[in-house]
This record gives C-alpha cells, sequence and structure tokens, in this order.
DNA sequence: GTTTCATTTCGGATCGATCCAAGTATATTT
DNA sequence: AAATATACTTGGATCGATCCGAAATGAAAC
C-alpha cells in the first residue's frame, strides 16, 4: 500500500545535516515502520523495498537509528554507573589501586554482557545521579548512601560493595576483620613488635595525631569495613600480647600526604606499619624511602 | 488560566509506579509546561503554583526530569567515551599502566567539565559506538578507525590519541621517537651494550621470534606511534655503534606470555630489554625474576 | 471471478520531557 | 474606569524512534 501524506512533523528542515529514519522513509516511498523494519527486523520487509530503503539510507548518509530516539522508547541504556567514592573524582579514582581492582570486577561483568561501563564524575554532583544515562548504578562507599534522599534511592537499581545497606538491596562485602588479621599476623610473624597504625578520617580536614589507640565518638573510624579491619588488626596483635590502644596512630584524609611523615615522626622506632587505606600506606613507604 | 483538556496521552496507566512529569502537572492542576519550569526554572512560576506542584512531586514521588526525556529533547548526553584498544576489552585495558594513565588524563578533563566517563565494553562490538550515549568519543588506537567505516566516521564527534588521521580530526601524539631514544640512551648510560627487543603484532597470534631486527612488510610493528619508537631505539643504539638490526627480538601479542621467556631464551646474555609494551615489558620483568 | 487467509505495510499513539508562539491574568499608567 | 504594559500559563509541536491494531496486498482455494 502506498504511503499516503504522513502528516508528522511538516519537514523541519534538516539543517543538522543528519538524516532521521523518517527522512529515509520519505526518500525511500515508505512509512517510518517500514524503514524502521529494515533495520530492526529486516525478515518481516520484502526484498524489493528493503533495498529501496537500504539505498535510500546510503543515499542521505543514515547512520543507523539514532541511540536518543530508540533509547527513549526502550527505556534502556545498556550502560552500568560507578561512583567513585565520595569527592575523590574520576582521576583520584583510577589513581588507587583498590578502586583500579573494584573498577575491573565491575568491568568484567558489563564485558560479559556487552554493556558499558560509566564512571559518574565527581562534578555533577549528587544530582547527576540522577540524569547519568545508565541502568543501574553500584556504590563503592556508603557516603554516597548518606547523600541520597532515602525515597530516590528506593526507585534507584543499585548494589552496593562493602556495606550491608539491609535487605532488599543487593550488597556485597569483603571480609575486613579477616584481611586486617591476617595483615597483622603476616607482620608478627615476620618478627615485628613496634608498630604504628595509619587510619583515615570520614570528613577532609587535616591530619591528627593519636599517641595511642582508635578514638572514641564520631571521629572513629568511618565505614563498617574500616572498623572491622581494626579489630582484625587489634585481635591479631592482642594475640602477641599488644594492646592496640598503646600503638601510635595518625588519622587523616587518604589524600592528605602529611599524615606519612607525621606517623613516622610520632612512631620512630616502629618497624612495621598497619593502614586502613592504600593511599596512604602508598604514600607512607615513598615517605620512609624518602627519609 | 485553568488548564483546559489537555488531551495529550489519554492516562495510559501508571504501571510502573513512577510519576512523569504530566502526572505531577496533572495532580497539581497546571499544564505541562508549567510543572516542567517549576523544575527547570523556578522563578517563572509564581509562588503558590509553585508549591503546589512541589506539593504535586512529593506526593506522587516524582523524582524530577527524567533524563530520557530530557535528553531526547536537549540532544546532548553529557558523557565521553573511551574506546579500550580493539578487543582488550574493559578489564584488559584497566590492567594497563599506560591506559590508565591515559584514561586518567581523560578522567581529568571531564571532572573538570563535570562529564561522566564511559568505557565502551568491547562486548558492544563497534556497532556498539553507535549506540553509546555519549557526546564524543576518544580513540586511543588507529584499529577503531580502520574498522569503522568512513562515512560514519566522518560524523561522529571524536579525537585521536598518538596518530594523527589527517586534517579535520582532533588528536594528540606523544614524541614517540624521542621516548624510545631517551629509553635506549638510559640503558646505554648505564653501560649496557647487549640487549633484546620486544615488539607487538597487529593481530591475535602466536609469538615468533626473529633473530634479529625487525622483519619488513605488513608483520612490522604496526602502530605509527611504536614504528617511532623503535627508530628512536634504533638511532640511540647506532651512536653506541649498535645497529638494531643485530639484536635479537620477539613480537607477539602483548597479551601472549610465552613472549618473555621466548626472549629470555633467545637473548640469554642480553643485560637489557627494549620493549614496545609495557605490558610485555611487565611479564618480561615478571618472568626474569622468576628465572 | 470471488472468497479466504497469510503476508506486508501503514500511521496514529507513545516513550518523557522542553520550546515557543499565543493567550490570560494582574499591575501600572493615564 | 478604560487602556496599556507586564508577568504567568497554556497546549501544540517537536526531539527520533518503536509498538501495534488496522488496512492493503497478493496468492491460493473455491
Amino acid at each position: 500500500m502506498q504511503p499516503k501524506a504522513d502528516k508528522r512533523f511538516g519537514e523541519p528542515a534538516r539543517d543538522k545535516g543528519l538524516a532521521r529514519l523518517i527522512d529515509v522513509a520519505r526518500a525511500a516511498g515508505v512509512s517510518r515502520s517500514t524503514a524502521s523494519n529494515v533495520f530492526n527486523n529486516p525478515d518481516l520487509v520484502r526484498p524489493n523495498l528493503r533495498q529501496r530503503v537500504e539505498a535510500a539510507a546510503r543515499d542521505l548518509g543514515y547512520l543507523g537509528p539514532d541511540p536518543k530516539g530508540r533509547l527513549l522508547r526502550a527505556g534502556k541504556f545498556n550502560a552500568i554507573a560507578v561512583m567513585p567514592p565520595s569527592d575523590w573524582g574520576i582521576v583520584d579514582s583510577l589513581r588507587n589501586p583498590v578502586f583500579n581492582l573494584f573498577l575491573r570486577g565491575v568491568g568484567e561483568a558489563c564485558d560479559s554482557i556487552g554493556a558499558n561501563l560509566v564512571i559518574i564524575s565527581d562534578g555533577t554532583g549528587v544530582d547527576g545521579i540522577r540524569n547519568a544515562l545508565v541502568d543501574g548504578f553500584i556504590f563503592g562507599r556508603v557516603e554516597h548512601l548518606r547523600e541520597i534522599e532515602p525515597a530516590r534511592l528506593r526507585r534507584l537499581p543499585f548494589a552496593v560493595v562493602d556495606f550491608d545497606p539491609g535487605p532488599g538491596v543487593g550488597s556485597v562485602r569483603a571480609d575486613a576483620h579477616a584481611g586486617g588479621y591476617a595483615a597483622a599476623k603476616h607482620l608478627l610473624d615476620l618478627g615485628h613488635r613496634r608498630f604504628g597504625v595509619l587510619s583515615f578520617l570520614r570528613q577532609r580536614s587535616t591530619a591528627r595525631f593519636h599517641p595511642a589507640g582508635l578514638p572514641r565518638g564520631p571521629e572513629a573510624v568511618g565505614m563498617p569495613t574500616d572498623q572491622e579491619k581494626y579489630r582484625g588488626y587489634a585481635d591479631a596483635l592482642a594475640e602477641a600480647g599488644i594492646d592496640i590502644a598503646d600503638v601510635p596512630m595518625v588519622q587523616a584524609d587518604p589524600w592528605d600526604k602529611s599524615a606519612a611523615s607525621m606517623l613516622l615522626d610520632a612512631a620512630p622506632r616502629a618497624t612495621a606499619f598497619l593502614s586502613m587505606a592504600v593511599m596512604q600506606a602508598m604514600e607512607l613507604v615513598a615517605e620512609a624511602r624518602r627519609r
């Protein structure tokens, strides 16, 4: 049947230069649906028409269905977002070995289902989270959950790593206590007895030194996993008769480079160090080597 | 003015449970435009109406303008895509220090403009490139350009790293010749005189050993930058009276782990090695340490 | 030459929102 | 109080495509 006058959109000046499906359809003298089928269900279109459409597409330089329109209908993005830890930004995140590992894990899943991996920019802010064109989010840090109002969180498809936000939410966590215990035990087995501890603060602020042990109250190590890790350290040390409360500790923002030298100054006789964050540990090694 | 009967969309069963802008508008007894303005240009809406809309939004659990619809109108994605080198996939890419560096560079730019960073999955294939919801692409390897038909490439906003695709296309490149020269020079200055060279093949295939120098023809090192780097090595060696054509070389796929041991076997007396790819170099170090 | 049925093709409705020309209510001027 | 200016609102058109019921086509059957 011949296409009647398809009054949809009165030929609104194709200024952008990019052909739309409707342009191809008109050029080929078929309806939008037929043209659409040529690209999505070629079997449904008889060969002669199909060729006409294909020729028209070639002539107009049509690149195939535009993802924008398709997306609006389908509602799927074929992409998964990863939220870098609060206020880290993309660069800092990529610099962190642990985050890289995390990213690789997510990347593997993405590869397997052919989804793209989106790293949410810090610059987009918390609202950016809503505007990201993705199917779901993976949070690496609890802070995010705190920042987002619960109502909207409830409608967001997401999963969490290293924190159990309660029933109904997908989450995975590492056994931080075991990890911390193993690390400390390893050092003890090597004969170390004098330690120093590097920990971090919840908020960006200046480094502070605690002569001994973990402070109580709101300043205590933030993440649940970190608390567990700390307890892991503590338990291992306890077995060797060392009270972690007697071990010098520096708390600082993970990016605060002064923490390392502060700890080295504070615990000059220490032969081994326990750190909560990789970045801090790396900085400590670098600083120690520098001296 | 009171909203008349806005006949648009005959209340199509809000089954998904998610409220749309139009639902909010109806609930508040205003038009879509007004509701839209409440979220985008609050100043244009009088307080009493605005509050009514906001209340309605709250009641219905409206989360703000859906990015899908907004996107369709705006045509902007606020995201930049990075293509991992052909057939690497996301995971392998993230494992590569050089790619990580590259990613960090792009990430920095993204952070600064508040754009999200998208890593295109290998699984989406070359077509995925069209379907990615991004504003532009950055290619790290020339192979991509070869895979994409020129016509569609011409309409794609993109930039290229380490390859100059010709006029009209944004591109940046490193001075590979200088880099190669400097690296080789450094080793020479350290006193090394017996070398081994690790290079890679364009296509995935089994490692092959060349007793001396770079083979000619289609098997030659693929990327322009790699050829330059090779010449950089060659020039530095030449200054020390060494002809690179006399240096044992192994060519292999960057991920082929056998290359390292093959080279170590082939050049047992070598005291220093020159590699075209980081991954190969890393594997070489690991293998050497293992022995 | 009809009737019947499977195969193709068509076009209005829709996805969720924004733009803009046109209309209405309110404020200001005379 | 009428006339004019200003401030808000409105709804149709649009972004680019897909879905699906209905209409048209063509081939086989009567």
